[in-house]
DNA sequence: AATGAATGAGACTTCATTCAT
DNA sequence: AATGAATGAAGTCTCATTCAT
C-alpha cells in the first residue's frame, strides 16, 4: 500500500472541500467520514490514502483555508501605510471574508469548536499565523509611538482577537441576519480608543 | 418510579458536583453517565430520578454554578460607586473566580464548548444573566457621561466579554501557569482606553 | 414484613383494576409497575405486599376477570335446554361480553399475548375453565345424538374456540368498528353446519 | 458506510436464518441482535448494513418465509380440481409445513405474537397473502354451488384460519408431541360439515 | 490507486424490585 | 401496612478504520 501523504493529488482538495461543505451543512458531529467520501465522490477507503485519520482531514482543512486567508489579510494590511489603517484593514477583511463565506463562518465559529482538547490545540497552532499579523501591527504601533511602549502585546492581541471573535460568533448565532462588515468601523474605533469618551 | 424533578435533595448537588469534576478531569466526551454516578456515589439509575437526561445534568450544572457566580459578581459590582470601579470589580471577580476554581475554568472555557448546537444555545441563554451585568455597567456609563452617549452597547459588550473570554481561554490553554488575576488591572485599562496612547 | 398473599384487602382489587386499565390504555409493554401503582393510588412498594411480582399481577388479573366471566357464561348456558341453544348462548355471551368491555377485549386479544412463554402457559391454564364449558356442550351433543358419537372433542373445541378467537381478534384489530354481537348467529350456524350448503 | 439495502448478498440470508433459529431457541425477548449476529457469524454492525433495525430483521424474516410458504401452498392448491380437495390441500400443507419446521412453528405461533402492536400490524399485512388463498377457495366454492351463495366470506375465512391456528398453537404448546398432519383429515371434515351429524 | 463491505467497541436510559423508615 | 427513593443490569445502534480484491 502506498502512502500518499501530502502528495496532493486532485482528490486531496476534493476531500478537503467536501469536508468543509458537509460540516457547514450538517454540523461537526454529523460529518461522518462516509458522508465526506460520498460528497467528494470517492470511496470511504480512499480518504485514508490521503489522510491519516478523520482528525487529519479537519486539521488539513483548517490549515489550507487559513493559509489562504492569512495571505489575503496580509496583502490587505501591506497595502496600508499607518498602523491605524492596517488595523482597520485587518478588521474589515476579517468581517468581509466571513460575510462572503457564511458556510465557513459557521464552521470556524461553531462547528470546529466542538472538537476535543487535542484537536483544538492543533487548531490553535494554525491560528497563530493569524495572531502573528495582530502582533506585528501592535509592535509597529508601539514603535511608531501610536501605542504606549509598555503596552502588553499579548493582552492587546487578546483584546483584539477576543473582540473580533465574539462579534463574529454573535453574528453567526443570530443567523447572520445583520451586516457584519458595517461593524468594522465602530469596532475599530472601540479597539483604538476603548470605552471612554475621548 | 419516583419523580423527584427539581426537589433538590442532597443527591442533586452530589451529582452536579460529580459532573463538574468528571468533565474537568476526563473531558466532555469522556464524561459518561456511569462515571458521574460512580463519582457521586450513587447508582446510574439514581441520576435519572433527579435529571431528565444527560444534557439536563450539564444544563443544570451550568445554571447552578452560573447563578452563584452572577450573584457574587453582582454583589462586588454593587459595592462600588463609579462605573470604572464597577467594571474593574467585574473583571477582577471574573478572573479571581476562575483562578480559584481551575476545574470550573476548564469546564467553561474548553469542555462545555464541545457540546452540540442545541446544548450551546441553552448555555447561551444562561450566560445572558452575566452579559446583562455588562450591559448595565455600559448603560450606566453612558448615563453618567463617562462613556459616549452613542456608544453601541452590544458592540461594547462584545468587546468586553470577548476580551475577557479570550484572555481566560488563553490562560487555560497555557495550563493556567501564570497569574490570571494580575491581568485584571491592565485589561481594565485596555478596555477603558483602548490601544491608543492616552 | 407480613405477606398478605391472597388476603385480599381492598387494595388487592384496586391494583387488579388499575392494571387492567393501564394495560388497555397504554399497552402491555407500557404497563410499568409504577404506572399501575399510581393508578391504584398506592405506593410502588405496596404492590409487592399483595403480589409476588409483576407477572403475578397479570395472572391474578386474568384469573379474577375470567372466573367472573365463566360464571356468567355458565349461567347463560344453563338457562338453555338444547345443545344448539347452549352453544348459541355461549357464542352470544362471549361476543356480548367483549363488546361491552372493549378495554378488556384489547387486553385479552392483543396485549396479554405479548407476554412470554411462561406467562402464556399460566394464562392457558386459566383459560381451561372456559374451554371446559365448550367440552361440556360438545359431550352433551354427542350424548344427545345431535353430534356424531365419534366427534373428536378436542378438535371440535379447537374449531369453536379458534373461530371465536379469530373473529374477536379481527374485530379488535379493525378498531371494533362493527357490531360483533350480530355475528353470533351466522358464526353459530357455521360452527354447526360447516361450510357446505345445507 | 455502505448501504446495501435489499441487495441480498449471502449475508442477508445468513442473518435471516440465524434470527429464526435464535428466536425459536431463546424466545423473542431473548433474541438480542448480538446473539443473532454471533449465530450468523457476522459482526453486530454488519446486520445494520442489511437491515434498518431489529424490527426490520423480524419483518423480513416473516416476509421471506411466508412468501416461500404461500407459493408452496398455492402450488398444492392448484394441483387439485375440486374446492373440497383444494381446501384439504391447504389444511394438509399448512400442518405438514409446520410439522417439518418445528422451529418455525414456535416462531409463528408463540414468539412473533409477543411483538408490539406496530410490528404485529406489519405481520398481519404479510399474512394477508395467505388469507387471500382462503378467500379464493371460499369464493370458488360459492361459484361452484358447493358453498351457499350467501356464505359470508370473511366469517368463513375466520372460521378456517381460526381453527387451523388454534390447532397448531395447541400442538406447539403441547410440545409438538403428537402428529399434527394426521389432524388434517378430521379438521377438513369439521370445517366442511360443521359439528352436526350429517 | 481505488474500492466498499466488514468490523466491533462503546454508552444512555429504563424499570422491576428492595428495604430503611 | 405502607411508603418511595434507590438500585444496577441489560441492549440497540453508530461510525472510524481496515483490508481483500
Amino acid at each position: 500500500m502506498a502512502k500518499l501523504g501530502k502528495n496532493k493529488g486532485p482528490k486531496y482538495n476534493q476531500i478537503i472541500d467536501a469536508a468543509a461543505e458537509v460540516i457547514a451543512e450538517h454540523g461537526f458531529h454529523q460529518a461522518q467520514v462516509s458522508k465526506i467520501a460520498k460528497r467528494a465522490k470517492v470511496a470511504d477507503g480512499t480518504i485514508y490514502l490521503y489522510f491519516k485519520n478523520k482528525e487529519d482531514i479537519l486539521i488539513s482543512l483548517f490549515r489550507e483555508k487559513m493559509s489562504l486567508y492569512v495571505a489575503k489579510v496580509e496583502e490587505a494590511i501591506n497595502a496600508q501605510q499607518g498602523v491605524e489603517d492596517k488595523l482597520f484593514a485587518l478588521v474589515d477583511m476579517h468581517f468581509r471574508n466571513l460575510s462572503e463565506n457564511q458556510h465557513w463562518a459557521i464552521v470556524t465559529q461553531l462547528e470546529l469548536r466542538q472538537s476535543d482538547k487535542q484537536l483544538r490545540a492543533k487548531i490553535s497552532e494554525i491560528l497563530k499565523s493569524f495572531l502573528k499579523l495582530l502582533d506585528n501591527i501592535i509592535e509597529e504601533g508601539k514603535k511608531e509611538g501610536i501605542f504606549a511602549p509598555d503596552l502588553d502585546t499579548r493582552l492587546a492581541r487578546q483584546m483584539i482577537f477576543g473582540t473580533l471573535d465574539e462579534t463574529v460568533t454573535t453574528w453567526v448565532m443570530k443567523d447572520q441576519k445583520y451586516d457584519l462588515v458595517a461593524l468594522a468601523r465602530p469596532i475599530h474605533q472601540l479597539l483604538l480608543h476603548g470605552l471612554k469618551k475621548n
